[in-house]
Parts: structure tokens; C-alpha cells; sequence
DNA sequence: AGCCTGACCTAGG
DNA sequence: TCCTAGGCCAGGC
């Protein structure tokens, strides 16, 4: 990670989230040391659809749980597809219940280094 | 080569 | 309690 730019990081990251869990801008960034480098995280999930392997950015919403990003997706119902697909509810852009499948990087991943 | 922008977050008034 | 501003890294024009 440190090796890798803040983007490696990003992907690293975001791959590593459970199925059926999301996290959130902030804490990536937070985790990856630059808390106030969350503006950044989303740039970087956004270029995840260039990367060759699949990426769960969907996976990724902002604080309070909305799918600020599902524009972002090609379709409008694409990113909220998804999560549905993965048990997740999803309504009116926002994660249903989003504190219980909340996954923070800084307790469930081991520190970057 | 420099300026602008971008799927956000936190703090201060 | 709501609104405003600042900050971060990288890429595009």
C-alpha cells in the first residue's frame, strides 16, 4: 500500500468488502490516512471501472448511507440493482439499515503500513 | 506548465 | 441547528 498511490489503496480497500456489506467514502480515506481525502476516494472508485479486474463500488456510498455516486453507473438503478442483488435494501438512494451492514475498513482491515 | 474539478467529510460561526 | 468554507491527491484541459 504504501508502495502504491492513494488510488492502489482505494481498490484494495473496496475489493475487500463483504458481500452483502458496504462502507463509506470517509472511512477508506480514513483508513488509508487522509481523512479529509475522501473527495479522492470516490475519484478513484469512479477510474475502478477502468481497472481489469470487477470492483464493488457500489459497495461505496457516502456517510449516511445514500448511493451519492449510481449516476455514475451507466444506468440510474444499476448501482441500487446491485446491492438489492446482494441482499441489500436500497430505497429512494439510500441504504436501508446502513449502521448494521456498515463495514469500517479501520476495524475489520489490517492497518496499511 | 498551470489551473480546475471531482461519487466527500469535518469543523467553525 | 443550519449554513459556509477548507482540505486532500490525481487527472484532464
Amino acid at each position: 500500500m504504501t508502495d502504491a498511490g492513494f488510488f492502489e489503496g482505494v481498490f484494495q480497500v473496496v475489493r475487500c468488502i463483504p458481500l452483502g456489506r458496504v462502507s463509506t467514502y470517509g472511512a477508506i480515506a480514513r483508513y488509508l490516512g487522509s481523512p479529509q481525502s475522501s473527495r479522492m476516494v470516490g475519484w478513484a472508485v469512479n477510474k475502478s471501472f477502468s481497472e481489469k479486474e470487477f470492483i464493488p463500488a457500489h459497495r461505496v456510498v457516502n456517510r449516511i448511507g445514500m448511493l451519492s455516486g449510481k449516476h455514475y453507473f451507466g444506468g440510474a438503478n444499476t448501482m441500487k440493482e446491485l446491492l438489492e442483488s446482494e441482499g441489500i435494501v436500497v430505497e429512494d438512494d439510500q441504504v436501508q439499515d446502513f449502521c448494521k451492514i456498515f463495514w469500517d475498513p479501520v476495524k475489520e482491515m489490517p492497518e496499511p503500513e
